[in-house]
Order: C-alpha cells, then structure tokens, then sequence
DNA sequence: ACTTCCCCTATATAGACAGCATGTC
DNA sequence: CTATATAGGGGAAGT
C-alpha cells in the first residue's frame, strides 16, 4: 500500500522539508493519514483515538506549528503531567529554527502569564489551562488550535471534570479554535467525539507489532493460540526475565505495590548476579551505582537500589526521588539496566519501552474497595510500552496466571477485551461545586440559567442524557440548586433571585484553586479557637482530600489515642466520637481510624518540620523522599492557602502562625533556618542546617564569610560556596533580605512524647 | 531437646494536578 | 461491606 507523504501534505513548503530533513519521516502512518482526511489541515475538529507510539504527538504538532505559520494563531498543548509538559515542550523546541516560539507554563514554575503572550505554542497542565482560563487571560482569543493530550483522563475523578471545564469555558468564551483530543484506545470513541463535535480516527494499528499472552508454569500461552516453553526458574517473574535477557531483550515488570516492587527486584538481582549472567556490563554498571548512592536523599533507599543495579535490576516507584529516578530511567534507555520493575508510575507518563512487559499482578488494591481488577484500559497503558519502534522486532505483553484456569480467563478479559467506555464524574456534589463556582467567580455564569448551560457543554450532561429528557434535567437543576444553596450557605456565593454572584471569599477560593468543602472545614476549623498549636494547624491541613494520608497500625493506634486527648482542644477538627467515649474505650476501632489517619499524617508532616531525617521519615512513616517532595509542594500550596483565609476572615493570630508554619512545613526546618532557605537558591534543609550549625545562622553572616570556610562546610563545593555567599552580599546590599516573620512557638502548650518509635522527634510537641 | 512445617492471624496495600510572590525561560 | 500476599507467631509433628 502506497502511503501518504509528507511532502504532499497541504502545508507550507518549509514545515514539509523540515519534517522531512529534522524529524526524518517521509511517510505517514496510516492513523495519521487518517488525520489529514478527516480534515486536520482544514481547520476541523478532530479526535484520534489509537494505541501509543502511533504518531498522534506528530499530528498535534503538525496542526499547531502549521496554524502558527500559516494563520498567525497561537496553539495551547494541554497535557496530564508537569513532566509530560516539558518533555513535550522540549521536542516542540525544534521549531523554533522556524520561528515558532515555545513556552511552558505549569503551576509549580509559573507566577504571571503574561509573558505567555509572546510565544506561539503553550504548553501546559490541565489545571494550569483551567487556571489561565479562570483569570480570562486575554491572549486566550488569540489561540486557533487546542490539543488536549490523554484526553482518556476525563474518566479520573479529579482530573477529568477539569477536562470538561475547560471544554465548558472555551464554549462559553465563544472562542474559535481548533479541538485537536488525543486518546488511547477508549470503548465509546464515537460518544467523545460526539460530544466534542469532532472527527473521529479509531484505528488499532501499531509500528511495531505485539504480541501478547499469559505465562503460566512455564508455558506462554500466547493470544493467537501459539505457545512457547521456557525454562522454569521456579518463580515466574524471574524465568520470563530470564528468557528476556538471555535472549538480549530488556524487561519492564509492572506490579501492585512499592513493596513487592523492591522484593521482585531483589530475587532477580539475586539471580543475575549469583549466576553470572553475561549480558551485564558490571563496570558501567557500578557507574550508575554510585551515581544513585550520591543523589539519593535517602541513604536506605539508595543503598538498597544501588545493591541491585549492579546486577542490572532496578526498581521504580514515586517513593524515590525526582533524579533517581532519571537516573534509572536514562540507564534504562541506555540499555544498562536490563529489567526495572515499577507500579504504574511508569505506565502512565514516561516513555520507556521494553521488548518484553511482564504484567505480575492484575489485581490492585483499592481503599474501600477491597481487591480490584485493573481496567482493560491500564492493562493496555502497559502492554502498548512493549516494542521499541525500529529497534525491536516485536514486542511482548505477558500476563502471568497463577492457576491453569486464569489463562483463558486473562486472555479474554484483558487481551481479548474490549476497553471500558470513559465516564465522566463531573455530576458529583464536590465537582459540581467547585467547577460551578469556577465558572460564576470567573464570570463565565451569572444566573442559574447560564450555570445550567454551563453544564450542559460537559460529557457529564451528555452522557446522563439530561439534553434528552426534560424529567432527568429536573432532577439536575434541583440538585445544582442545592449546591448554589450550599455555596451560599458557606458566604461563597450570593444570589438574588436568578442572578448570582460569587463573595470575595468566593473569588478567593477560586483563585487559590481550593475547593469548597475543603475550604469549608478549614473555615470551620479556624473558627474554634483564636490560636492553637503546630498540631492543631498542621491536622487542619491535612484535612484536605489532597493530602495522602498516613495509615494507622494496630500497635500505634494507643499512641495516636493518646495524643489525641493530650491535645484535644487544640485539634481544630474533633473526631466523631466525644472525649468521654475514648477516655471509657466506648467506641469500635474503625469510627476513629479515619480520624487517626489525619493524626498521624499531620504527626509525620510535623516530624519533617523538625527536621528528622529522611531515613528516619522512610523507617518510621513508610515515606520516601519522593513522597515528601509531594508533601512539601502540598504544603506550600495548602498552608499559605488557609493563611489567606484567615487573613480574609481577620485572624490575625492564625495568620501569623501559618505563614511561619508554611515554610517549615514545605522545606522540612525548624524555625530557625527560614531565613537562609527562603533566601539562597541551592540551600534547603540539610545544608541550611550544615550552615547553621557552622555558624552561619543568618544571610548578613553569610554575606560576611569567606567563601573558602564556607565550601569546606558537608555539602558545600567551591562553586555552591561562592554562589551563596554572592547571593547573601547582593541581597544583603540591595536590602532585600526576606525575614519570614517568626513568633515564638508556644512549644509548652502541648509536651507529649509519642511511642517509642526510634528517631520520632516528636518530643517536641 | 530441637528443628521443621503448617496454619492461623495481623498487617499492609499506586500515583501526583493546583496559588502567590518576584522579575527569567 | 467487598481481597490477597506476606511475615510472624504458635503449636503440632517430625528428627
């Protein structure tokens, strides 16, 4: 079959040669050539909906740089990961040797968007695009082409009403742009493009071809009814890595739980190592050993990875760091690593492909849930990383059964599957609330009836049939006016008769991207004392659904207990149960689990805020260095969130206490280090610590020092060294020292030792 | 007396977006 | 309310 070129696209001469000459594809592939008949140069709007590594990422560039250039428009990229944006943001930077200009723009990095007014291409998060489109920025009219990347996520519970939102307000702007959805394979691919009013591309084409089966006792029993024995090695994983290496392939094992992720990796290490595997290169390898002992924050973790990467094996989880896991990531890439066993942190974002994926559980926790099967959609998220396009000859996704009868039972469920239909969740009382207040604080609503068609424009109306059925709409504008009445209730909103409009309060939360019940217990929270201990605030935080929580163990939970009632005028939230049941034991273990969780997180959170160690963070709470990278963004969001509203509420004393609260709760320090982690870039807790303990206790110190005394500090080089104390002189000089305001903590209100848990700094309390 | 094995029970269980301030991609 | 794998304890059986 002769297939479309790329020099007879309908695009300008220039976009075509590049294409050509710097991306090196002469010809499309078929989804692809599907795309171009469907009318993606004509300006329509267009959904693909194919298996990864298909080339739907070209198209979207392709439509946004050929709108750029040929119509003068600007292109919003909208994608689910910070990481995902800016590794797209750096494949669309070749462009710019044809003048298109790139930018980025995601929560974490961002202030001002103005600035984003200059570029031609945006590339960005969901939340952040909603967020630009909450403040109107004005270069919004100016977009031609929107791609919403993985548009499959409008079946998350959070992420996806974020989707339609956006969606939702791009409508109610009037805007006219180019929708341009990306997506896996989903089962009602012709009910989103509906909804969309796009074109649609099916298509389960592949560049490299898959082969998929299940292992079971040392037979694969393939899909298409063939089958291959291995060698039995006794443990399942371990023969199907085997017979991958050996035969020079690489392996990506995919499993339910950060544990059993480092247990497999062990056995297989053990193995490879033990038996002198050849395909290993043991010097290269020592190389990324010590580079992952060196840059890991926690000295556990890294000793215990490194142990293994020697052997060619590693493990992924979020638990680890941020360059540990490049680490293993490009050594994987670099086909140094043989095999990595992760959760499905790697299924979803990063692009790693494997020639063989082993899928070791198809069964996953679910809190609440008990045990669940993974949907066909992730286990096809998994399978689609087999294959290296134009490297491997094949790849493969094997499943492993653990009894004869799952074999048949995993083929048809899973490889013979077909996917589940996206669903949205807008229509749930915490989404509706926010999303509606959304839209009426950023002037998109300002009447039930513009609320209502503000709705109407979300897959949430569509797929409840509600534009249908006058009886279903009925209910709808009923329960939207008990969430108009719950806003309003909660001095978010105000109405008169039709028309309503959102409080200060209500501007608040949407700008600070909080959602109304959280907000409202915080609210709530703040109003049962003029001021309370680190405690009191940090279990307020946590309150946030945001916020992972800790799960209590059966032998902590006398401990928490306690603390509890130690404090029990200081918790700004109480339990469910009175203080009089607790003290008289008259209550079942599961009413205050709940409640013991927020406890104990908000306990772990405070260990981090005096500094405890990783390794004792990793030991004590199960929380790894990625973990508290989580943690310290949410609190710097979520902490100066509550102090804005107190400080909209005049509480001062709340006020003062969460801004000092906030620092040390996102950097993980005690008071006395604000000021040099505030203020020098490249110091945070343990070399703000290291300075401190020299000595250096302030930025004036600092700016005074000899750099050469200060680079022979634990953690300072020459370059860091002079780099700090140039910071300190030039802030020092220009006056700009930043002096977080510092209350005495009233460390007396509330002495309790908790457990006998080694390293617990919680004696401070 | 000591080890081994089996059964029962307790325990633990994935991931990651967003604000604002200040003066750069 | 929902499940399952694993580690550890205790006791019975085996050496």
């Amino acid at each position: 079959m002769v297939r479309l070129r790329v020099v007879d696209l309908p695009i300008p001469d220039v976009l075509r040669d590049f294409i050509v000459r710097e991306r090196g594809v002469q010809e499309l592939y078929p989804p692809q050539e599907e795309a171009v008949r469907r009318g993606l140069f004509d300006g329509r709007n267009l959904i693909m909906c194919t298996s990864t590594a298909t080339g739907k990422t070209l198209m979207a560039e392709l439509a946004m740089v050929n709108a750029v250039l040929t119509r003068g428009v600007k292109a919003i990229l909208a994608v689910p990961l910070r990481a995902l944006a800016y590794e797209k943001a750096r494949d669309l930077r070749v462009y710019e040797r044809l003048g298109v200009r790139i930018a980025v723009t995601t929560g974490e990095y961002d202030k001002d968007d103005a600035w984003l007014m200059n570029y031609d291409i945006v590339v960005t998060t969901y939340e952040k695009l909603d967020s630009l489109l909450r403040h109107r920025v004005d270069w919004l009219r100016r977009v031609g082409v929107l791609v919403i990347d993985e548009i499959h996520y409008v079946d998350d519970d959070k992420r996806g009403p974020t989707i339609e939102s956006i969606i939702a307000k791009v409508k109610a702007l009037g805007l006219d742009m180019q929708l341009l959805a990306l997506s896996a394979t989903v089962g009602n691919a012709e009910e989103l493009a509906k909804y969309l009013n796009a074109e649609l591309v099916v298509s389960d084409w592949r560049p490299v071809r898959l082969r998929e089966g299940v292992y079971y006792d040392g037979v694969i029993y393939y899909a298409d009814g063939s089958r291959e024995s291995i060698k039995d090695l006794g443990n399942p994983v371990l023969s199907l890595v085997m017979n991958t290496i050996l035969d020079g392939g690489q392996a990506l094992v995919f499993t339910n739980s950060r544990s059993n992720t480092v247990k497999l990796a062990q056995q297989l290490a053990q193995y490879i190592c033990n038996y002198g595997v050849k395909v290993i290169e043991p010097r290269e390898l020592s190389k990324v050993s010590g580079a992952i002992l060196e840059s890991s924050q926690s000295r556990l973790l890294g000793e215990e990875l490194a142990k293994i990467v020697r052997c060619g094996v590693s493990f992924h989880h979020a638990g680890l760091d941020m360059d540990v896991r490049s680490i293993i990531e490009d050594s994987f890439r670099n086909r140094l690593i043989r095999v990595v066993v992760a959760t499905t942190t790697l299924a979803a974002g990063v692009n790693l492909p494997a020639r063989r994926v082993i899928i070791h559980d198809y069964r996953r926790y679910e809190p609440g849930f008990g045990m669940e099967e993974l949907p066909v959609m992730e286990y096809k998220q998994m399978s689609g990383r087999a294959g290296r396009p134009g490297l491997d000859p094949y790849g493969e996704a094997i499943l492993i059964a653990r009894g004869e009868d799952e074999v048949d039972y995993l083929i048809k469920n899973y490889i013979n599957a077909r996917v589940e239909d996206v669903k949205s969740k807008f229509l749930t009382d915490k989404n509706l609330a926010t999303h509606i207040l959304s839209a009426i604080a950023s002037g998109y609503a300002s009447s039930v009836g513009d609320v209502m068609r503000f709705i109407s424009s979300t897959l949430g109306y569509v797929q409840g049939s509600y534009d249908k059925n006058e009886f279903l709409r009925g209910l709808l504008r009923r329960k939207i006016d008990d969430i108009l009445n719950f806003l309003m209730e909660s001095g978010f909103l105000e109405r008169r008769d039709d028309y309503v409009a959102a409080t200060t309060l209500g501007l608040l939360l949407n700008t600070l991207y909080l959602d109304p019940y959280t907000a409202n217990t915080y609210i709530r929270g703040l109003r049962v004392r003029e001021e309370t201990n680190d405690l009191g605030y940090a279990h307020l935080i946590v309150q946030s659904p945001e916020v992972p929580r800790l799960r209590v163990r059966r032998n902590e939970f006398d401990d928490y207990l306690q603390l509890v009632l130690d404090n029990w005028d200081y918790l700004l939230v109480k339990p469910s149960i009175t203080k009089d049941e607790i003290e008289d034991g008259e209550f079942e273990d599961e009413e205050i689990e709940d409640y013991l969780s927020t406890v104990k997180t908000a306990v772990m959170l405070l260990d981090w805020a005096n500094e405890a160690s990783e390794d004792d963070l990793l030991k004590n709470y199960d929380v790894g260095p990625g973990d508290l990278r989580v943690y310290g963004d949410l609190m710097n969001w979520l902490v100066s969130a509550v102090a804005r509203l107190a400080g909209a509420l005049n509480m001062e004393k709340h006020m003062e206490r969460l801004s000092t609260l906030r620092w040390r709760l996102t950097y993980g320090i005690r008071e006395e280090l604000m000021e040099l982690v505030i203020n020098l870039e490249g110091v945070g807790r343990a070399r703000a610590r290291a300075l401190y303990n020299a000595g250096f206790k302030s930025v004036i110190d600092i700016a005074n020092a000899d750099p050469k005394l200060i680079s022979g500090i634990r953690g300072f080089g020459d370059r860091l060294a002079r780099s700090v104390v140039e910071q300190a002189r030039k802030i020092v000089e220009e006056g700009k020292v930043v002096k977080p305001t510092a209350t005495d903590t009233n460390r007396e209100m509330s002495r309790q030792v908790i457990g006998k848990r080694r390293g617990s700094l919680l004696d401070y309390l």
